[in-house]
DNA sequence: CTTGTTATTAAATGAACGATTAATTAATAT
DNA sequence: ATATTAATTAATCGTTCATTTAATAACAAG
């Protein structure tokens, strides 16, 4: 079993030194892929480099020479996907300023269709960014979450005050539930997906989309 | 240093030995509400067992005692935690069979209720029982999941016979949507709740289960 | 053809962790 | 009294982990 485990098991692990030609800067695009995945699944502190390397094809020192250390390569991960997240929720909102749906319907869509290209981002954020006071943080809000307020805030408004919105609500917490209604089906999906019935594939944000938009527009009630 | 650490810090860690008199089976009590508190704060993996038998003044030695081993402690916060809810929900819905609010509102309020008085237990679900495929689930399943459903599942059945909830919803997607709204507070407050301004203490139900609920009933549209 | 830079591996190091064991004391039953 | 059981500590074992160091190979520039 030993001449086994050192034979050419995974093709791309041999001697030290640069590899030939048309793989450069690869390395660094799978171990960030590869750590999503895990950070997400595991947690932080459940995540072993040695398994991100390994399922990255490359040894842990790569993760040093180019993340420095693991905390280095969680951040890495996160302000990469929240990066795109970010993109796509301006894009939603700017669209020329014409007459649309209201923005807070909007904004809702465009947050459930980028988080279904990057249903691993909840996970990490409630698991290393929500509980924990971690240096991350400082980073989510800069990065993202002041970005992502400045874009709601006077949307919502604007809605308010065209009279599209109930004004009855508080709205600390309306914002609070929508966000919680938003995001809780990624992170149950490997439990409640079985077994409610729904999976989180490219068809995931056509189907929750209009629910959502018809629980938040009506609520539950039979019609008043 | 080396004297000081060795002294009297906590004061009930000294000789071996069963101690005397009146605080039997307490260092039980102490180790769940310890494990609980770190469980939640830095999840399962990013626990260790020296810190929790620290926090509740025992040796680590004792966990493997009471629980066998870091899962067993585990299992049993969970337990402990989902039987006491458990136990809040039932008496909520059987409150005799009289005219009172629809079944899924007092089941919405029982359930915030029952967990503010436990807000460790959303965050210990999502990080060990929601995202990884631990035997965990089966007991959650078993113990928890299958008879909160029955409780839910005719309350909510009545609520549509007689008309008191709409029918154009997808059921599968409005469960999810529902404990989306009610669990996410309990998850992010460490992040948001200094920001959006709300803090889970024993008045944190007075002012969400109000809110929830009239979101619910009517949704966020001006009335239509 | 040499020199420096970039990208990679193998191996070593030291810390932290979960678990186990043996010793020790109090309470309880015989 | 004495033996047994329950509850606790101290000490330690083997493992796994993140990180560091040194060596190595390809490539680019002079």
């Amino acid at each position: 079993m030993t001449d086994s485990t050192r034979n050419a098991r995974r093709p791309r692990r041999g001697r030290p030194g640069k590899p030939a030609g048309d793989d450069g800067g690869d390395a660094r695009r799978r171990l960030l892929q590869a750590a999503a995945g895990q950070f997400a699944a595991a947690g932080f502190a459940g995540t072993s480099l040695r398994a991100v390397a390994r399922d990255a094809g490359v040894t842990p020192a790569m993760i040093a020479y180019y993340f420095g250390d693991k905390a280095g390569l969680l951040e890495a991960v996160l302000v990469t996907g929240l990066d795109e997240v970010l993109g796509a929720l301006e894009a939603a909102l700017d669209d020329g300023g014409g007459d649309s749906a209201p923005a807070l319907e909007r904004f809702v869509a465009a947050e459930l269709e980028a988080l279904t290209s990057h249903p691993w981002i909840p996970r990490i954020m409630v698991q290393e960014v929500l509980s924990k006071d971690t240096p991350l943080r400082q980073v989510f809000v800069d990065r993202f979450a002041s970005r992502a307020l400045a874009l709601v805030r006077p949307a919502m408004a604007a809605d308010l005050a065209a009279g599209r919105m109930r004004a009855d609500l508080d709205p600390r917490l309306v914002i609070l539930s929508v966000i919680g209604m938003c995001v809780f089906p990624f992170l149950a999906e490997p439990l409640l997906g079985p077994l409610v019935g729904y999976r989180i594939d490219d068809d995931f944000a056509g189907e929750f989309v209009p629910h959502t938009l018809a629980l938040l527009a009506q609520g539950l009630g039979a019609e008043s």
